[in-house]
RNA sequence: GGGAGCAUAGCUCAGCUGGUCAGAGCACAUGCCUUACAAGCAUGGGGUCACAGGUUCGAGCCCUGUUGUUCCCACCA
């Protein structure tokens, strides 16, 4: 801040702050029983990821709140990590390989996971420093990830308790296959696309040849492994049929005819066809009749032997050729346009494919209950508030949990096969004998688990569980977890029933929820569409606390926002803005202590009146979670009372040759600076610790130390108002001057009339430094020349003008009218409300003085209003 | 099929417990290089707060309905 040059330059000062909050262990949190904890674990990023918008905004508002509570003198903890996002990362370690010609299946299990944690240590870093370049403060030292030792063994543990629990099970079960990704999916996985498709009805010719039926279906590959075909046992039209069975097409399987309640008689043609492994509702109905289940589809979404002829074909050449085949031999019976929801697996968006599969699940119904009950308690509380709907209504409708997947990379399912006696082998330890028949002849289960899973624990196996450590008491059950609403199902319900179930605790307090950035046009940032603004790119033109204001200003809890530019643009400007305030106080500062003058004026109690109310209102405000309205009003009082009030207000002070009163502007100056740049500090951190560093006080080193304390002694509400007559007056002839032209540097001389001379004659400074005003006279009664002045009018005061030859009449006449009539209906329907004795009954005190006091302004200004028009008319 | 959100100035959005709540940024118009800042200053135009009812002394805010729009969830082949 030495050369103080008249542009902040972001660039040049980031990064050695940055390094300096290190260097300084600021951001290291340790126990203190003298504190309060205050912990937001980070919802760790992919490892595979760069930084996005959402990360940006994600960080920005978590980075906010562990500041300000740091700054309250919380032992603020937050919590960053990296997740190891098993397909996510697979898929892009399987593209390198691809590229040299190779897949997972040449190198083998063990070499490619090598090449996954080369991968990872390469990269994993990326993200970690981009959240640095944001000023993300977290405790850098407690960086975790997901795969690392600790969360490994907490995984372990989860999975045995839960396995010795029963709630883990392994079953034959239909689930999500994703044939691209070849692995299972759990359903919140599946992401549901409206795609256009067709409804082909097919005649299934009836064995004993007495007729046939004829079923529909929109995916006729299937029909390849039908068992059965299905009718309502109602519906009249099918009442002779069931018992009866039919011939499948193209197959030759005789199938039977079964009643069950599941069809819909006006649907379709009221007849299903029913496939138990690929579909899970003709799975239940299989089950209820006792269907055969056959399997048509192998792993990679081919038809398997089962198939025939269609062995080895991709399930969508399949599904032409049958279609084909049914058509050439006459049994398509139609073809309709029909629109229906596909599944799509949520990594490649490839359609996904029912299938029963044997998987590992957790079952859900036990472990639901606590959690539901935690959010209803309000144990655990969704701001806003609405999202905990979603999230009851998510969690009691939950199916059981696949959490296998048969991938290489994440943690492996601890559980071993004895080959000779059957049963499994689940521990802690990895066994090295089956542990019922003691066998040696044992495997260990060659799938991973679900992503989700470690990332369920996140809250506490990042503090040390299973241990009981000193940090899982002080810091667990954390206080807010900060992420989007596209992942409360995958992660926060799964947080929450695990938090219950293994440490006895809801994870967290609250969960503060924001909505997505989308792009200027309101669509969603992604790769495909090539519109994601890149974070980075914006700190580099705009800076990081521009970036950050833009994610944070004008934004509420759980909403979308669109990004502009404009709007970083708009933040950078404030920054500039602040800086250059910062630069005049400090060209102005020959103070060495941060200590008020002995005496404070008028507009000395005005600005610290109003910081008061703004250090309060802004305090609860982030306490509440609304840090938009917090950086709003911070904002607004940083550029409208401090930068374009105050500062000019102690201009007169500062360009005069009273050395005391010199000292003391720059006094009011400063202490209203620090607090401003403390106040701003959370949301902007780079630029108010550059400016803090060059500023003189006698706190500490940083400026985090501490938070503005709201002072008793600054409540100065009748200086306020004064103050305020006062700058009503400056409006006033600085919109008249501005509508007659009258050029700066022509400084008439004005005559204020009003009854409240005390007031204005402090004012005069002002009146001519801000409203250029000449000589100014403070009168009770209007000047004899007053004819053909131009008159500004207050609701305290009349400000006489003489602009001689810009004086026009009629053009007066009509201006003062306007302000008339407006003035008159405001005071009209004010005196309505006062008579109403209604009102006044029932409407509290204060409000009702607030009304009156409003009432005798009004009435005010409307008489001073009617005397000038008077005036005019006479004078026409 | 169920659930939720949104609808406020030309654009994008704030508006906390109903009582200066009709706001901000950008855009627009006019005048200013006023020794912190033209990334700025001053002044100004612009909104029946989607529509219709209701509750209340009082509604942008609460309730009901309507319309438009977005999203989430759900196995109708």
């Amino acid at each position: 801040m030495k050369d103080l040059p008249k542009t902040y330059d972001p660039k040049a000062v980031e990064t050695s702050i940055y390094q300096m909050w290190l260097d300084g262990g600021y951001f290291s949190t340790k126990r203190d029983p003298d504190k309060k904890p205050f912990t937001i674990v980070m919802p760790p990023p992919n490892v595979t990821g760069q930084l996005h918008m959402g990360h940006a905004m994600d960080c920005t508002l978590q980075d906010i709140l562990i500041r300000f509570k740091r700054m309250q003198g919380y032992a603020a903890l937050w919590v960053p990590g990296v997740d190891h996002a098993g397909i996510a990362t697979q898929i892009k370690v399987e593209e390198e390989l691809r590229k040299e010609g190779l897949s997972r299946y040449d190198l083998g299990r063990e070499k490619f996971l090598e090449k996954v944690w080369d991968w990872k240590h390469k990269y994993g870093d990326r993200i970690v420093q981009q959240q640095k370049v944001l000023g993300s403060s977290c405790d850098w030292e407690r960086h975790r990830f997901t795969m690392d030792e600790g969360c490994s063994r907490a995984v372990r543990e989860v999975f045995v308790s839960l396995f010795e629990k029963g709630l883990i099970y392994r079953g034959s079960r239909i689930i999500n296959w994703c044939p691209h990704c070849v692995t299972a999916l759990s359903d919140a996985e599946v992401e549901y696309q409206e795609k256009p498709g067709h409804l082909w009805h097919i005649r299934y010719p009836l064995t004993d040849g007495s007729g046939w039926v004829i079923v529909a279906t929109t995916r006729p590959e299937t029909m390849l492994g039908d068992t059965g075909v299905a009718v309502n046992p109602n519906d009249e039209r099918y009442k002779d049929m069931v018992g009866k069975t039919c011939r499948l097409p193209l197959v030759d399987r005789e199938i039977p005819i079964v009643a069950d309640e599941y069809v819909e008689m006006d649907f379709g043609t009221g007849c299903v066809k029913m496939t138990p492994a690929h579909d899970p509702n003709d799975f239940d109905v299989g089950l209820r009749h006792n269907l055969e289940v056959i399997r048509v589809l192998d792993d990679n979404g081919c038809v398997n032997a089962e198939g025939g002829k269609y062995e080895g074909m991709d399930r969508y050449a399949a599904r032409k050729q049958i279609v084909q085949d049914l058509e050439e031999q006459g049994y398509l019976v139609k073809t309709e346009d029909y629109t229906h929801n596909v599944g799509t697996c949520y990594r490649c968006h490839n359609d996904v494919e029912p299938i029963i599969s044997a998987q590992w699940f957790v079952k859900m119904e036990p472990l639901v209950g606590p959690a539901i009950e935690a959010v209803k308690s309000g144990a655990t509380r969704f701001v806003p508030d609405r999202f905990s709907k979603n999230y009851i209504n998510w969690m009691e409708n939950l199916h059981d949990w696949c959490i296998s997947r048969q991938l290489w990379w994440g943690h492996r399912i601890p559980v071993w096969y004895c080959a000779d006696c059957g049963k499994m082998t689940c521990s802690r330890e990895d066994p090295t004998e089956c542990a019922h028949c003691g066998s040696k002849n044992i495997t260990r289960d060659e799938d991973v688990l679900d992503t989700w899973f470690s990332s369920a624990l996140w809250p506490f196996e990042t503090l040390g569980w299973p241990d009981e450590t000193e940090d899982l008491k002080y810091f667990y059950p954390t206080d807010v977890l900060v992420t989007g609403y596209d992942i409360i199902t995958f992660w926060v319900s799964r947080m929450i029933f695990s938090g219950c179930e293994h440490t006895g605790q809801t994870p967290f307090n609250t969960v503060l929820i924001h909505g997505l950035v989308r792009d200027d046009k309101g669509r969603k940032m992604s790769k495909s569409l090539g519109n994601g603004i890149d974070p980075l790119e914006m700190v580099e033109k705009y800076g990081a606390d521009a970036l950050r204001m833009n994610m944070v200003s004008g934004n509420s809890p759980g909403n979308d926002m669109r990004f502009f530019t404009e709007r970083c643009e708009a933040m950078r400007n404030f920054a500039n803005k602040l800086w250059n305030a910062s630069r005049f106080v400090l060209m102005n500062l020959s103070i060495t202590d941060d200590r008020l003058p002995e005496t404070l004026r008028l507009e000395d109690k005005w600005i610290l009146s109003k910081l008061n109310t703004l250090i309060r209102e802004a305090t609860e405000n982030i306490e509440k979670y609304e840090l938009g309205v917090a950086v709003s009003k911070i904002y607004d009082f940083i550029w409208d009372s401090y930068c374009d009030w105050y500062i000019e207000l102690t201009k007169t002070r500062l360009q005069s040759d009273d050395a005391q009163a010199k000292e003391d502007a720059q006094r009011v100056l400063n202490w209203v600076l620090c607090r401003i740049l403390k106040l701003l500090h959370p949301f902007m951190p780079f630029i108010t610790e550059e400016i803090w560093q060059a500023l003189p006080h006698e706190d500490s080193a940083l400026i985090a130390a501490s938070w503005p304390e709201f002072e008793p002694a600054h409540c100065f509400d009748a200086e306020e108002a004064e103050m305020e007559r006062i700058m009503s007056a400056i409006k006033a002839v600085r919109a008249l001057r501005a509508e007659k032209n009258v050029p700066p540097s022509k400084r008439p001389g004005i005559t204020v009339v009003t009854d409240k001379q005390d007031c204005f004659r402090d004012g005069v400074p002002f009146l001519k430094k801000l409203a250029g005003a000449g000589e100014v006279r403070i009168t009770a009664e209007p000047p004899a020349e007053a004819d053909g002045m131009a008159v500004a009018v207050t609701e305290d005061a009349r400000m006489f003008i003489p602009l001689a030859e810009l004086v026009d009449v009629e053009a007066e006449l009509a201006r003062i009218q306007k302000d008339l009539k407006k003035a008159e209906s405001d005071l009209e329907r004010m005196e309505v409300k006062l008579k109403n004795e209604a009102f006044l009954a029932k409407a509290p005190e204060n409000v009702v003085a607030a009304e009156r006091e409003r009432g005798e302004k009004l009435k005010a200004l409307v008489e001073n209003l009617r005397v000038s028009l008077k005036k005019l008319e006479a004078l026409r």
